[in-house]
DNA sequence: TGTTATTAGGACGACTTACTCTGAAACAAC
DNA sequence: GTTGTTTCAGAGTAAGTCGTCCTAATAACA
């Protein structure tokens, strides 16, 4: 299917981000998240449970409450995300699927290959979900979060 | 997940590139295939089936029968064959997954990530099977395919 | 012509991913 | 304490992908 994220790690930073758009420390209720961000209701709260449980998303039960981020916006990746989602295998296999391949025994994609996957390494580490929040904000960006 | 190609992507780049490792025109049959590749049976005959209907390869049945390259390795690239069995889809989609991103409507990390797919597709359609073939050849690499 | 080696193609099962449902537990407000 | 709102937890459903099996078609050859 030649994808790069799953379905759930997607939901997972579009989620993280909607709540890095709110003050700090305030609690978003799933019910709100699902409804501005398209996402089903009972799938998207499996996956921010999974997030709260790695410590990324903090949350608490009862009316007002929700989840909320679990970092400053500015200490998390999207790395993070991915990680605690997809995990990350993706960066130590053979993009062609050959069990030898190796650094000693490359195929012929190796190299190449290896330069893109450190590039999107690089991009996921270093783009920060404050970072991101920000330039959503911006009269370019009028999307699912306003 | 985090992947790129689906497993029967991997599994057809693997084959075709087994098949360019013969003379010309000789044909493989696929017991041979799944021996060398370590490739479920049933499973890579269908891909192969799939990658005779569009073409890329030819099929002949009965004794002395197998496949073979359908036209000449160099004129093969490795997006010829991920078109064939993934599709394309990934090279027009948000890599976030908001459906409203666009050129026009950007997502935080639609240029940046924008950069890295054409970069992959310049990699895609740059690399040839006769290509990826010879520098298989080489003593660094000793693997499936001998 | 019959036998054997091979692909073609459809039906099927297992497994994974995406998504739903339900009931319980926690909590806040009254 | 009661009530309503919310997350938590686990089981259940649907669809897609991976992989198997069986039968038919085809070609070589004795």
């Amino acid at each position: 299917m030649s994808i790069f994220f799953s379905r759930q790690c997607e939901y997972a930073i579009q989620g993280v981000l909607y709540l890095a758009l709110k003050p700090q420390g305030e609690m978003t209720s799933i019910k709100e998240l699902t409804k501005r961000l398209d996402i089903p209701y009972h799938f998207l709260a499996k996956i921010l449970q999974r997030l709260a449980t790695t410590g990324l998303l903090t949350s608490a039960k009862g009316p007002t409450g929700g989840f909320a981020l679990g970092k400053p916006a500015k200490e998390i990746t999207l790395f993070d995300i991915v990680e605690a989602i997809d995990g990350s295998d993706f960066m130590d296999k053979c993009v062609l699927g050959f069990p030898e391949c190796s650094g000693k025994n490359p195929c012929s994609v190796h190299s190449t290959w290896g330069r893109m996957r450190d590039e999107i390494y690089q991009m996921l580490v270093s783009k920060n979900i404050a970072e991101m929040a920000r330039e959503m904000k911006k009269p370019e960006y009028r999307a699912a979060a306003g």
